[in-house]
DNA sequence: GCAGTGACGTCTT
DNA sequence: GAAGACGCCACTG
């Protein structure tokens, strides 16, 4: 399979996708439903070439702190922000608060289908 | 081909 | 309880 490689990458973007308005996930997360143990890393790196598809709700993917990251990687740290708080969600020092009542987890979607 | 780096997370001290 | 170090895999130089 040529597309082995991308494999994981097309993975984390399928789930990113599937986070709902007003909602925010972790890379652990987004790792440990596809079984990344320490994928932690690679879902973040793979959210690094998110640029490459659109539709990519990045700015719902922060660190396990509620942080965010990698605000700095969209195109203005400032648009991350924004879009949170467009979605509803409170952010103060590039930090979420409430982050556990508005994180998502993957695994929750697929428990309730 | 080798070494360094990276949108993180978990373990150990 | 907090801080530091290590580990994981993939990509770039």
């Amino acid at each position: 399979m040529k597309n082995s490689k991308t494999n994981h990458f097309d993975l984390v973007y399928q789930v990113v996708r599937l986070i709902p308005r007003g909602k925010v996930t972790s890379y652990g997360a987004i790792a440990n439903y596809l079984g990344l143990k320490s994928g932690a890393r690679m879902v973040g790196y793979a959210m690094n070439a998110s640029h490459t598809v659109p539709d990519i709700p990045a700015h719902r993917v922060v660190n396990r702190n509620g942080v965010l990251t990698g605000k700095h990687h969209f195109g203005h740290p400032e648009e991350m922000q924004q879009l949170l708080e467009a979605e509803g969600l409170k952010i103060i020092q590039d930090q979420i608060q409430d982050f556990k009542t508005y994180f998502w987890d993957p695994n929750e979607l697929e428990a309730r289908l």
